[in-house]
DNA sequence: AGGTTATTTAATAGCTTTATTAACGGCGCA
DNA sequence: TGCGCCGTTAATAAAGCTATTAAATAACCT
């Protein structure tokens, strides 16, 4: 098999079908999205659509799958470890809030069919399974020699887990809510998102101060 | 007329269609439900949903009125002056997750329609107008009052009751997917929650701290 | 009881949705 | 040249959806 023989993958219909859908589907959920809106946007007839992915399900499945990978790929960067436990804290929360910004609709998109749809959430329990067990122990062991050393005070992985995820990922979920109520646009919130970071990093170092 | 001369609210049909259709939309999105699906549950003839609200649509606005208005009371309780500023903030966050306790599909609900629904968010939007700079204004004053004081940090109201609402809204959010991916049984969720809502209590505390 | 109004149902129009099938056209190749 | 394959389209089946209408039934009133 020559490398590149066939048509660029990104230029290929097949391709185009999928990222098209990703994007709808991020926008609109499952059930707000069908295979005719797919083919309209592509410009193409609706029964490609189904010659290519076969059904709507199975389309949608593929542009799941794409996007746990992005998510697991995120979550497992890993950092120096010539810095501090606190530096480390503040770049994990960075690097999460940069992933948001460039997937903002990636939050609501998971939580809406982790609810409606027992595929989604098999597939999601699939991939995050290995790795937070993983991830928490090693996040549990830092803090524990942090803690041992005094640096910090003594604190469950997961509750820090949980506080760094919930405040990250709201303001990306309250996005429409806030812009509209606050009548702000794009780039209001964009530097409204660069202050909330800034307060996160600052509650966070709060609650691990001894 | 004569007060009690209709049949109670509670049992008539329109009543029971409403709540029926209030709890498939809080499970399923708009998107989710069709009006055949709620006349299957409901035991009636599909019909019969139109004749008392005309249109899906309606229906829906209905339950999302209802919905909206019981958040709304929600934020309007009021506390004591009589107990210290720190019992506040515990009492309010204590407040907002017990009401989630009750209503724990609300947040998803609400937050998907605002992304699908203009509609939806502009009823979220005129519900709330109102009461967000009162709110925020009389949180930034004790907030002033209490540092001025020295009792607590100075800080930011909207940051503060984002803080808040982040932390106490994400473990409803992701209890489908926790629950999946731990393997918790509902009565182990409440148990993880009464956990959570001490570590909340806790954060926001230190947040505070001079 | 008899007439009137309110509630409920059956039937169906008119769309939209997913999925399948058959056919069309271009391209490679023997 | 002609055969076969691939990507694509048109057509359509089958089912589901919302909404309306007319008819049936129940409730109410005097």
């Amino acid at each position: 098999m020559v490398e590149n023989n066939r048509k660029d993958a990104k230029d290929s219909m097949e391709e185009i079908i999928l990222q098209t859908a990703e994007d709808m589907f991020l926008s609109n959920g499952y059930n707000g999205v069908s295979t005719t809106d797919i083919a309209k946007r592509v410009g193409c007839n609706q029964a490609l659509i189904h010659y290519y992915y076969r059904t709507k399900s199975n389309l949608f499945t593929k542009v799941l799958e794409r996007k746990t990978v992005s998510v697991i790929k995120m979550i497992k960067l890993r950092f120096d470890d010539g810095i501090s436990f606190e530096e480390k804290i503040t770049g994990i929360v960075d690097l999460h809030i940069e992933f948001l910004r460039e997937n903002p609709r990636l939050p609501l998109f998971f939580l809406e069919e982790a609810r409606n749809n027992d595929e989604a959430i098999s597939i999601i329990k699939r991939a995050f399974f290995d790795y937070k067990d993983e991830l928490i122990d090693s996040l549990q062991e830092s803090l524990d020699k942090e803690a041992a050393v005094g640096n910090i005070a003594q604190m469950d992985a997961f509750d820090l887990a949980m506080d760094i995820v919930s405040l990250n990922i709201f303001p990306f979920l309250v996005d429409p809510i806030i812009k509209n109520v606050l009548k702000m646009d794009t780039a209001a919130y964009d530097t409204y998102l660069d202050g909330r970071k800034k307060e996160i990093v600052k509650l966070i170092k709060c609650r691990l101060k001894k």
